[in-house]
DNA sequence: ATCGATGACAACAGATGCTGTCATCACATA
DNA sequence: TATGTGATGACAGCATCTGTTGTCATCGAT
């Protein structure tokens, strides 16, 4: 018989995540969270550096994102490969009950909100340097990642409101929009 | 004879600069800050929220862009009607100085990091307002605002780093770069 | 089979961020 | 003189987060 119960770290996440839900991130103590989980306070904080993190742990997305682009057809424009990149990545956001719930609590809390931005700003920052390996030079590389951001943006919410629609299909369709967005007015039209 | 020393909001956000850069954000105190502005701690929360917003007090650059954004040309696309108020906002960020010195402690702290994000993304929100105001459908505004968002990045870091050139035209250079990079690569090159 | 190292956790103490509440005192006004 | 107003100080209190130490299973080596 093991001395604890397993798996100390889901427990914690998971709820943490019902009781955000239950009664708001604010309103819920990091005690209440390790207590809900059968531990300590103390223990809650050799999981997690701070009670935000319990909802953000984990990189799969950013090392994913990243080791496409590091393998990208060399051919490809910077743009492409990171929209490439990003239309392999619906199966990161699985399973989808579980992103939505997670989506909603953020969105309830400016802590929250605070800390996504921050992780997302993370992955831009390393994909920003898997650019530079490609030669891409730094100034334009962080352009380059924002605006391809901005793409992936419009298309994870149209995924998230369309399950019917491919990742891939709404990027490629997002980048349509771009160009189009971008391109000079029509001189005289008819 | 006033009974205290005048503006004592801005002896606060002075004295703040100075210990952030002296001995960074983290390892100094509330208490630290409103000894040296001569006031008590609980002083500080009348005028600031919390200890980051020292840092972020006042939005001008926000009301600025919005009220640009609405008296512009109905004409303009709504790209063009925000870089161009973007490009007429440059005053807002003298003085220069006193920018460089912020941008460098923020830099230095993830905590204000975080928080100098939201502040962007506030901006955003107000942003996509204004364009849903001009007619814009509210997910394509998102979109709009966020490449816009990225050139004005690119083009601020470039101001930042040359006095010389004027915020506009870097702005125009940047919607030039954003075009180059989002074009479909030439299909064959002789 | 015993012993020591390691790992996972609890218990305790403390600094700091932030809030609520009430008293204080100069100044304005009547 | 009396009274109100507004900025501030004083004090108490909760929550986040950290440092440190002790306890007890498990594991490997002798």
């Amino acid at each position: 018989m093991p001395r604890w119960e397993p798996d100390a770290q889901g427990r914690l996440k998971r709820a943490a995540l019902e009781l955000f839900e239950a009664q708001g991130f604010e309103r819920t103590s990091v005690a209440q969270i390790a207590r809900t989980a059968g531990l300590t306070e103390r223990s809650f904080y050799r999981y997690f550096p701070d009670k935000r993190e319990v909802l953000f742990a984990g990189d799969e997305l950013q090392t994913h994102l990243v080791a496409q682009v590091e393998a990208a057809d060399p051919g490809l424009t910077p743009i492409e490969a990171l929209l490439t990149a990003l239309g392999t990545a619906d199966e990161i956001f699985r399973p989808r009950e579980f992103l939505l719930r997670r989506v909603r609590v953020i969105a309830a809390s400016p802590a929250l909100a605070e800390r996504d931005l921050i992780k997302l700003a993370d992955i831009a920052d390393a994909l920003v340097r898997a650019l530079e390996h490609r030669g891409v030079e730094p100034g334009k590389a962080r352009f380059i990642i924002d605006v391809a951001i901005a793409v992936a943006r419009r298309a994870t919410s149209r995924w998230l409101a369309d399950p019917d629609a491919t990742l891939s299909e709404l990027v490629a369709q997002t980048a349509d929009e771009l160009r189009e967005a971008v391109a000079p007015p029509a001189p005289t039209v008819g």
